[in-house]
DNA sequence: TAAAATTGTAAAAAGGTTTTTATAACATCA
DNA sequence: TGATGTTATAAAAACCTTTTTACAATTTTA
């Protein structure tokens, strides 16, 4: 029972304090009760040969590693960054660590969700589904860690699952053209149409025209991506032939990259921004406070769904809850310039700024 | 010696195929040999009963949790997500985990690398150091191990180093302005004097500046942080003052959300960027290209930088390596507009297209 | 052909905890 | 004072592997 490694083990303790190993376990976890005496034995000599219990051997004993996986597709953006504060704030605060995942493909998922749980190597899995999730699900199938499935809705599954209400986000930054800035028509230029996201705010802008009597129909654009230049192209070819220098437009873009695209492509061609046509995004990224024009956009709770999938993993994990989860978040409009409500003063081509 | 837990174990399988748990765990393992007709009787088994390796009696056995932890000050920005990129990328080639920590202060850091080490709950630790480093080392003391810096030259200490040439990288860009630009002087903007990354960079500039026997006091500022906004103002007060409307210039940014403060700052006060003031930034972010006015940059490696400090930790681990290690790596210019290398007609207030 | 080496497998030990069971010491009640 | 409870601790079992040791069976060498 010689340990000769150099660890100091509960062992080494015990003997040292004079008692039997469960003794110390039962003063290092203080679940049970020590007499006075002993506890205190067991302490000095715990703090004299700076014993720090072998989390592996109290992994395999306790069945649980204390540690979560998070799975994304990529840790590309602030969405990733968001998301691993709020999902570490909320692990940290109850001493649980956060293990991080890429995986892109159906495939990857599935293939590390299984792999993850299959070899105890988590205690609970967010897995991040931006695209179809039937096969991805399927293919999980029975996993005895709890699941926490992100930004798609998997009603039906009973999964433990968080969701932006993307909708309701893109319908209330396209009211607030119609409603505080009484622009005569506006306008939604999105990503990829297989994008949930997109497809989503999309959705909740032929609302917001729906509730007042309109139709999307061509109203709306698309493109293959979220890129900076193809915003800019669409943004050049549908939406500039579309203004009427006599009248005012609101513009709703899918996210802020392309917001940015837009304001830009409008500015280039002579377009006055936001006066003619304000311009709305979506995430409240980096690049909305970057520029000159202070973009208006829609700010996303990313930390606050890092921070509730956590919590939703460790309230599985203590047994308290039963039923199925799920919860809905709501993106806030954040006014700033872009959308005409901030100064108008300062970008404005040729304005008193002197160029 | 029966589980009755749901889980397959590797005595469930050494019943099922008629052997020793110890022969299960060879023909797993493959280390040793085993007789053909042994292996495919267990192999059959371990597919029946669809047995995986427990990973938490494997960490415990091999003293190894196959587990590398990412400790970083914040989880903002590109440089993190390339980090992980990079560090995910060797890490998942070689099946080990990434675990990732947020700490900021020194004590944050000390607390974090003992604890995960002395728990043996990591394989190593890939600690990023951005401030002081001496208190931080000073604290973690002897720990078993291996641990690799980022960002800081811990020279000295005897440790896994990785580090960015910043001062090389700026050396570059002023030279690029001085030699391709023919500008008749340059200036640089940084943020923090605190921050190792802007004072590296402003000593860069001095030397190329020395370079060409010219001085660097008085054309270099610094401001409190690295924000758009207070970049704006220095740009205003610092920058504007010392520009004469016949004289060509070039400003070396400590990053790109300063060059953005800059340029935008210098166009308003009717500056023509870049024709009368060229600007470049430094990190080559997602700011860069999202713009009217493409930035000229310095790329960071970054992914390369995870990229390696996972492969230090490996080679450690593989005790192949004995010496220190230390890679130094350098940034890359990527010229684009706003140094004045591209097309030249797309910021000036008034142009061709119509402002 | 006896001795030595090799091969294949079983048995046991080790890894460091937690948790259950057992036991001793002591207090409480009838 | 003997039965009953309570408390504090020790001992042992369990968690699930890997690795070492031991031992037969087989092959090779002298």
């Amino acid at each position: 029972m010689v340990t000769e490694t150099g660890s100091i083990t509960i062992h080494n303790v015990a003997k040292v304090a004079g008692v039997s190993i469960s003794t110390v376990s039962r003063v290092v976890n203080g679940l049970d009760r020590v007499a006075p005496d002993t506890r205190h034995k067991v302490k000095t000599a715990i703090r004299r040969l700076d014993f720090h219990p072998n989390s592996r051997a109290q992994a395999l004993s306790r069945k649980r590693t204390d540690t979560i996986s998070l799975i994304v597709p990529d840790f590309e953006g602030q969405y990733f960054s968001m998301l691993m504060e709020g999902a570490h704030e909320e692990a940290q605060a109850n001493g649980v660590h956060i293990m991080v995942l890429k995986a892109k493909s159906s495939e990857e998922k599935i293939e590390a969700v299984t792999r993850l749980c299959s070899q105890g190597r988590t205690d609970g899995v967010i897995l991040m589904l931006s695209d179809l999730y039937g096969d991805v699900l399927k293919g999980i199938g029975h996993i005895n860690s709890p699941l926490v499935i992100l930004d798609q809705d998997v009603h039906s599954w009973r999964l433990d699952n968080i969701l932006l209400d993307n909708r309701i986000g893109a319908f209330e930054a396209t009211r607030h053209f119609i409603d505080t800035h009484n622009v005569d028509d506006v306008f939604f230029l999105g990503g990829s149409e297989d994008n949930v996201d997109t497809t989503a705010r999309a959705r909740g802008f032929a609302d917001a025209l729906k509730s007042i009597g309109l139709n999307a129909k061509g109203r709306q654009f698309f493109g293959n991506s979220y890129s900076y230049d193809e915003g800019y192209h669409l943004a050049e070819e549908k939406i500039f032939p579309l203004i009427n220098p006599e009248k005012h437009y609101g513009v709703v873009a899918a996210n802020d990259d392309i917001a940015c695209s837009i304001i830009d492509a409008l500015m280039d061609k002579g377009i006055r921004v936001p006066e003619q046509v304000g311009v709305t995004g979506f995430d409240d990224s980096d690049m909305a406070i970057h520029r000159r024009l202070k973009i208006t956009t829609m700010r996303i709770p990313t930390k606050e769904i890092g921070r509730v999938a956590v919590r939703m993993i460790l309230n599985r994990l203590s047994g308290r809850v039963s039923e199925p989860a799920k919860v809905v978040l709501k993106a806030r409009l954040i006014v700033r310039d872009s959308c005409g409500c901030g100064r108008h003063d300062n970008s404005i081509p040729g304005d008193k700024h002197g160029k």
